[in-house]
DNA sequence: GTCATAGGTTAACAGTGTAAACACCCTCCT
DNA sequence: AGGAGGGTGTTTACACTGTTAACCTATGAC
């Protein structure tokens, strides 16, 4: 194990114990037997290293939702996904709020490259699960990347509405929530009544109406 | 004006300019002409003085939304309450991500009570735009406060996913996402087939089918 | 006139990120 | 063998940060 990687390690867990305010040059060298400039030798700056961390923290959520594959059916994979987005982020919620801090939060101009495109890639996940879902006919037909970045952020609103302790609930309420309010994306909010007119004239346009005759 | 205020106007304007990073003790006070433990005499902490911004923040939001409500009918206010908080969000982006600032990154326990209650607020502002909405038949039957939780959680998660730099798109672009995506919430993404033959069903069984003859 | 109070001051403490200059050790090349 | 160079640490220093304690006024009330 690298020096290198020992810092960050030691970063790391000083971000999950006391939060960014706690992660100091000076305490991870501290914590090292070493004094701060020594750090500099493997970072350019605090936020380089903090940039790292934010990578990391896209790596174990990519982890958790790759595990989604396992499932059998399209179906099931985009459930299990979402599932898993859920479960990283209340199970490792620093790493969790670590995916969103705004580069002003850190008197950076911008995130680096580097971290935006792991980010996409998270992001094309979804869109796969999204794609083939569509391709086994259980979701409309759409442009599955935006249905993607749609389910993302319904996603993370409502995780990041909950950490930031703006639903003051607890954690068992939240996760029916999280539910319902995915039932509600896949329902639709709208009132049947004029969907169902819709529909039952669409039915009859096209007698495409493989269940509508019995 | 009181000294207070001057002090809480420099102070923003600090954190419009710079972020919180540029937002000091000192560097307000030496703006005011004054020295920095005088501030201490009106807050108690640079906390203090944060979450004051921050409640400032929602009394901005507050007045968007609140202007939607000369919409004329419950539609026209629900659309004109999600056109308003996206202004708001892309028009003060730096007020906007003060709303979200969790506690952890002020080093703080919590956010104060005080705030906390700005937001349920605005929660049951949307809750009462969702509910008129329901009578009027425009959406389905629901829990209110639930779908305007999905409601707020989808707009925030969209903005938030913006301004955080993970979506690499103009404001143009972003802003036909944020529509597509509730477009997509009020129709749903489950396919069409089995909701059809479920409306059909119940066209025939229970012939409330206004539109379906025609 | 005295006294409390509101609002400011200076000085100080403990902490921060970061840069410059210097020192050591290990490896590779001549 | 010996010197060059790179990698990794050190000390020292600067310019900041939030915050406290002690002290100093001006103002208005009784």
């Amino acid at each position: 194990m690298t020096q290198r990687d020992r810092i960050l390690r030691c970063a790391c867990e000083l971000y999950v114990a006391d939060g960014l305010k706690g992660l100091s040059m000076r305490r991870v060298a501290r914590r090292l037997g070493v004094t701060a400039p020594a750090l500099y030798r493997h970072f350019e700056d605090r936020n380089d290293l903090v940039f790292e961390l934010i990578g990391e923290a896209f790596d174990v959520l990519a982890r958790y939702l790759y595990r989604a594959l396992e499932g059998e059916t399209p179906r099931e994979r985009l459930r299990l996904a979402g599932d898993a987005y859920l479960r990283f982020a209340l199970e490792d919620p620093e790493y969790y709020e670590l995916l969103f801090v705004s580069p002003a939060q850190l008197g950076a101009h911008a995130i680096p490259e580097e971290i935006c495109v792991r980010g996409d890639a998270l992001h094309q996940f979804m869109t796969d699960r999204i794609r083939e879902c569509m391709n086994a006919g259980i979701l409309k037909a759409d442009d599955a990347q935006s249905v993607a970045l749609t389910l993302w952020a319904l996603s993370h609103g409502l995780v990041s509405l909950y950490v930031g302790g703006k639903l003051r609930v607890e954690r068992p309420v939240f996760e029916a929530m999280y539910r319902g309010s995915f039932r509600r994306l896949f329902d639709g909010l709208e009132a049947p009544a004029v969907a169902a007119a819709d529909v039952v004239a669409d039915v009859n346009n096209v007698s495409s109406a493989t269940a509508a005759g019995d």
